[in-house]
DNA sequence: TATATTTGTTAGTTCAAACAAACTTATTAC
DNA sequence: GTAATAAGTTTGTTTGAACTAACAAATATA
């Protein structure tokens, strides 16, 4: 069996590891929270279990096993953001901290219904993709805001970072997954962006926001 | 903050108390399953804590405070009972074990959100009161089914203990809460007891059955 | 009342999961 | 190419929550 403990140290591998699929025990230990030595030892022990590839001084991989284990425990978390906000009528910017705590609920057939009651679900309230039951996810090709040209028109259709700060800063511009927005220009020495949706009045926006804005282009 | 484990041990007092509101470390130790030098070290930390009034070779009570937190825990395991029965189509059988998890969900906006959901019900899917907010239990007066006599007319209110095999029997018996019955007989030597409710036949029903069936009198 | 049994307690051990201090290896700067 | 810095590891502690073995107190039995 996997405890909490080790659910979550697989998630935060499987959600911070780079594009080999790599993550090195210190980045681990920042994003975590937990102190080097603390990580070390775990990746150890992960590693006994065969969820880990470790090998002194080198970065951390996860084994296959270890990828489906936490696509799993991250399939739990989205799931349950999605019920929380779809079915129990909370906002997008309150699930998050709830999910991280009900991600570890040992009972496949709590999650099958949440998941049937939802109709099967294929994105959580932030845009990320919900795995499948067997650990597969399907990812979409998206671009940061930050990147698009003016005239560019694209739609929101995931957000980088689910912090309340953030999600409140959107619902307060009125800007929700699904909105269709356009460039209007750029101001090059900081990056801001003045975009414009059919709904409102041209706003402008902070390049620390349109970092974590993903869009969907056509 | 109180753990997950310390909050077992407090749903579990209160719930195997006796009148005075007392309990062995040996009684406590066998509902837990967990070795009673164990369970004595606990009673210890949560003496410490103010949660539990500990005299050596004493019972143990719990405190004032002690009986609020206990009742909160229960609040929350009846709530995710009625939820998951109500709200998610699981079966009164199969939502004892998921509560056991969930009840430890700090997060009173996620119970909240289920009280106000759900109706602000007054008890769980086996007939089980649910403390109020204050942790205060409106209790009922019921008699259990082998207590009544021939020809008594009674409602099924609440199931004394919600094991996943009885409420199973129950279901393939038709007996429902709310179900109205009447005591036909009663075999001496045995105490089983024959029933009859207004839809179905006459069945007989053991003892070991009628001694958890609690019926409300007229 | 004396003895046996049950119940409760103490002491010492284990394991998981955290920490700090000290040390080693790898990387970067000069 | 050496010195300084950063990253990773080892060792030893701490705390919570479990256990066993041994002992003490309370209760039941003869
Ligand atoms: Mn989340
Ligand atoms: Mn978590
Ligand atoms: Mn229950
Ligand atoms: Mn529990």
């Amino acid at each position: 069996m996997i405890s909490h403990t080790e659910e979550n140290y697989l998630k935060a591998m499987f959600g911070f590891m780079d594009e080999q699929g790599e993550i090195t025990v210190n980045e681990l230990s920042k994003h975590l929270s937990i102190k080097m030595p603390t990580v070390n030892g775990m990746m150890k022990r992960l590693s006994e279990k065969g969820l880990v590839h470790y090998e002194s001084y080198k970065p951390l991989k996860l084994t296959e096993e270890g990828k489906k284990l936490a696509a799993l425990v991250i399939r739990k978390h989205r799931l349950t953001e999605m019920y929380l906000v779809e079915k129990m009528g909370f906002g997008w910017e309150e699930v998050h901290i709830i999910a991280e705590q009900i991600e570890h609920i040992q009972s496949p057939e709590f999650f099958d219904k949440m998941d049937e009651l939802l109709g099967y679900p294929q994105h959580d309230p932030h845009g990320s993709p919900i795995p499948d039951k067997g650990g597969k996810i399907k990812s979409r090709k998206l671009v940061r805001l930050a990147e698009c040209a003016p005239e560019d028109t694209v739609i929101l259709a995931a957000i980088a970072d689910s912090s309340e700060e953030l999600l409140k800063f959107l619902n307060h511009r009125n800007l929700k997954l699904g909105t269709e927005l356009t460039v209007e220009s750029i101001e090059s020495f900081d990056k801001s962006m003045v975009i414009k949706t059919s709904t409102d009045k041209s706003q402008v926006l902070s390049n620390l926001v349109t970092e974590k804005l993903l869009m969907e282009k056509e």
